[in-house]
DNA sequence: ATGCGTTATACACGCAAAAGTATAGCGCGA
DNA sequence: TCGCGCTATACTTTTGCGTGTATAACGCAT
């Protein structure tokens, strides 16, 4: 069975999906960029959705990923909350562990050789 | 963090995706009772979808899942090939192990406790 | 030879989810 | 006090996918 490659998607959840790698990205950016709107851009998303995505994480989370600024000379910003740095790292541990393990079980039971 | 759980989704891949969760369900129902109409109506789904279904995950794979019987007293019926019994023996396996490895893993990062 | 239940396949439809559009409010600085 | 750029949110549009419908072929049994 030669090309074949295992692909997966993993999310925490919590009466729907409450965070996972594309989360993951836009907290990333809005950490760089510092703004909700420039990460939405980045990621060719347009902003009303990345809202609407940050707004149901929060909701299902039960606590908040952003501190909004409103207005003032920059039109305003976001910056991440430290629950959310807390999360992100968890996260991604979890993920990179998780990764390392399935690809090495997959060619086990699927590889070539 | 209370009520957060682990999901996911695994499949093999190969230009789309190949084989899952899914693809092993119908086959099983396949198996037990020698029609793709029937284990489509086990499932609640149209015959049309499961028909495509075998039909891209066989083309994708690159052989054959079933062995079609058309006419005849019952109508004809299908039965699994031998390939589709490894495949899914493989997967069964596969699909276990990693599912035990998660949940150990997630309960590590993001368990109670 | 006729009917029945299955496989085979194309085609049209509906609906829910995703994406875009529009509009309002905010607050600092010029 | 005016404008700019961001957050906030409702509303509209689109699109992809699941689903149903229709039609044909097949072959065994009666």
């Amino acid at each position: 069975m030669p090309g074949l490659k295992l692909k997966y998607k993993i999310w925490i959840d919590n009466g729907g999906k409450a965070f996972g790698d594309g989360p993951m990205e836009i907290l990333t950016r809005i950490e760089t960029t510092g703004s909700l709107k420039k990460a939405a851009e980045e990621m060719g998303m347009s902003y009303s959705q990345a809202w609407h995505l940050i707004k149901s994480l929060e909701k299902r989370l039960g606590f908040k990923l952003l501190e909004r600024r409103v207005g003032g000379r920059a039109g305003g910003g976001s910056r991440i909350t430290e629950d959310a740095v807390l999360l992100m790292e968890r996260f991604a541990a979890f993920r990179d562990r998780t990764d390392r393990m399935m690809q090495e079980y997959f060619e086990e039971y699927f590889g070539e050789k």
